[in-house]
DNA sequence: CGTTCAATTGATCAGCGTCAAACTAGGTGG
DNA sequence: CCACCTAGTTTGACGCTGATCAATTGAACG
């Protein structure tokens, strides 16, 4: 493993204050993996063996049922999945793909369920993590349940955004197809939602995007810190 | 305080392993208080004051925007709710109100932040708690993305139906119009899934099921554990 | 310059919500 | 004991949202 890459692991809020000798013992067993675009990393019902930690591309997390499938989350740099089944020692609900080349270091599962036995700081550190997840899935539980897709893509435009610097332009960061499974919707039913953005203030040529009108994009969307604040 | 409450929280997962005398703190600044039906609990947005642990009765947990509500899930005693606002000192994401009489524990959320500071077996048994409702919305979530209603009726019988003895006939436990919103449809909807359902091994009539043909719903459901056992 | 895959567009359809009306059950008062 | 009231439930008619299918356009890349 790059000593760089152990820097960053160093420094997520997961690892961030446990004890060195811990640390050192997690990062032993680990090894780092290059993937290219649309590999398989995990399969739901799968036992938990290894957390992975995307160190840069993106990853899709996604669940199937009866021959349909949705994706329930992107995963971004830097960034754990799955620690609730690793901690657990639960089988994945979700099957995880990268989207980009990506780099993942991989943690066994069983010296990640050691040290956070022994070492209480990483205990408080998980359990932060652990409440982060649930509200996000709580969040987008409630997006789906009192939205429609054009809402659900208006919010996610704005904080988008926000999360760019805020300016007027900035790009979509996804494929929209990719995009439209995150929505959950599908790409041609985003098609149409960008088209009827353009009324409230949008406009979208390809991967570029500009809010023309912020105030009436708000006015459709109605954003809530409830909803669309990450870091609430 | 009773002390058969104290006893029944004592026994919690959450509480069982913790230090006695960190036991007594937290019972120390805690009351109780028995509710009638229909009483507002928790508004979505305010500060977590209280950590409330069920000890009977029920309680459903809902969220609004922009003039639609839904209900998010319902609560049943002996658990509490809710555990990651309090420990993240967050608004909480959902409101609450009782369904039937219920008597509730009210723990101030600081009382249960200073405890969860030092004691190394409550930190874990959090971890555990939030683990599981982390894993719990995640199967709803994929329950409404992955299915249609009636696939959801379905399903929620067979788990209500082993949860309850699996005989072929028991009590449907909740209000119609309440289960309509907790598997994300009206009760308009909800009344023409049950018909839909005649023609797959069941029968309802007012509040009692009948399963007819275990079978035959199963090829309808199509149950999986990872969306289905909450054990899972 | 052609191949390939994503994105778009149109037509159609299934799922589900909305609205209104009829029906039912449980509780209340005469 | 029965008529009545109220709230939940059921039914029917209708419309909106979004999925599906098929065809076309567009863009990236060898």
């Amino acid at each position: 493993m790059r000593e760089t890459d152990r820097q960053e692991i160093r420094h997520l809020p997961l690892f961030r204050g446990m004890d060195s000798n811990n640390f050192d013992r997690l990062m032993r067993g680990a090894y780092v993996q290059n993937f290219p675009p649309q590999v398989d990393l995990l399969r739901e019902g799968d036992p938990s063996d290894f957390l992975h930690v995307l160190i840069n591309g993106s990853a899709e997390l996604f669940a199937n049922w009866n021959g349909r499938e949705t994706t329930m989350s992107v995963a971004r740099p830097v960034s754990t999945f799955i620690l609730a089944a690793t901690i657990q020692d639960a089988p994945w609900l979700m099957s995880g793909r990268t989207l980009e080349k990506s780099r993942i270091v991989l943690l066994p599962s069983e010296d990640v369920r050691a040290v956070f036995a022994e070492d209480n700081v990483f205990a408080r550190a998980v359990v932060s993590e652990l409440a982060q997840c649930y509200r996000g899935v709580l969040k987008d539980a409630k997006n789906l349940k009192l939205r429609t897709s054009v809402e659900r893509l208006a919010n996610y435009l704005l904080r988008w955004q926000a999360e760019h610097g805020g300016g007027p332009t900035f790009q979509l960061g996804l494929e929209k197809r990719r995009l439209a499974a995150r929505l959950g919707m599908t790409p041609e039913n985003l098609s149409r939602s960008i088209r009827a953005l353009q009324d409230h203030g949008v406009q979208i040529n390809g991967t570029q995007v500009e809010i023309t009108d912020h105030a009436k994009l708000e006015t459709l969307a109605v954003p809530t810190p409830l909803i669309d604040d990450p870091r609430c």
